[in-house]
DNA sequence: CACTTGACTTGGAGTTACTCGAACTTGGTA
DNA sequence: TACCAAGTTCGAGTAACTCCAAGTCAAGTG
């Protein structure tokens, strides 16, 4: 499939994608004959993985680890699950911040709502 | 009290206190007759506040919006309502967000597992 | 067959929200 | 007096896109 659908599928946008290339967390997926990307179901299953890695913040640097480890097999599981266990974590932190952030907001909301009436 | 004060009890980095008044979001604090920025405590509560916000994605503008609002007067409470309910409806968006990832890792993770034994 | 439309290409500039460094002043201690 | 920590401003650097210009190419239309 092209590059538009490969986006839509995979929640990343075309100029995003182009850019993971470009950094060297997408693999330089083949051409076809006119120039044009050609991504398999592989590639876009990748690409998912990464729109949710990064949508909840993991940094592009450990991305980038985290894709030289798969370019180089599977004897490297243990570090990419330690980079997955960590991101785990991080994530448990961010909710705990909106959890958090929630009720800041829902006590300023409450204050607002003696206001209104 | 100090800006270093301040921060610490705000959250906020004193470069990014600093760089909050340029932008605006931050009012242009007393002086002390060294120059030095005089924090209150009024003032501590708006930067934990936009700590907060800005932990949990808020942009820039929307603060600077807020902040404008804010300094406009009670009368402005209805708006700056809308804007904080709105929030709390991304805060609920990220939240499904980083339980959905969360299930990708579990899932990954649990594919690993099985390389490992 | 010329033309338009739309999707693709690259390269480079712009944007957001910091973050850091240089160069300086000030206040307190040995 | 020498020094150190903490403050100041200003300007440059960074991350992760995001957009724009300028071009190619394939398919469809008059």
């Amino acid at each position: 499939m092209l590059i538009s659908e490969a986006a839509s599928k995979s929640g990343l946008s075309t100029e995003t994608i182009r850019y993971y290339e470009t950094v060297g967390i997408v693999p330089r997926v083949e051409r076809l004959p006119n120039g044009n990307r050609h991504f398999t179901t592989e590639n876009v299953e990748w690409l998912t993985l990464l729109y949710w890695l990064r949508k909840t913040g993991m940094p592009i640097k450990v991305m980038q680890h985290f894709a030289k480890l798969y370019n180089q097999g599977d004897h490297t599981i243990p570090e990419r699950k330690k980079i997955l266990l960590e991101h785990q974590s991080r994530l448990e932190e961010r909710r705990n911040n909106i959890d958090q952030c929630s009720a800041i907001l829902s006590h300023k909301l409450e204050i607002y709502r003696r206001f209104e009436s």
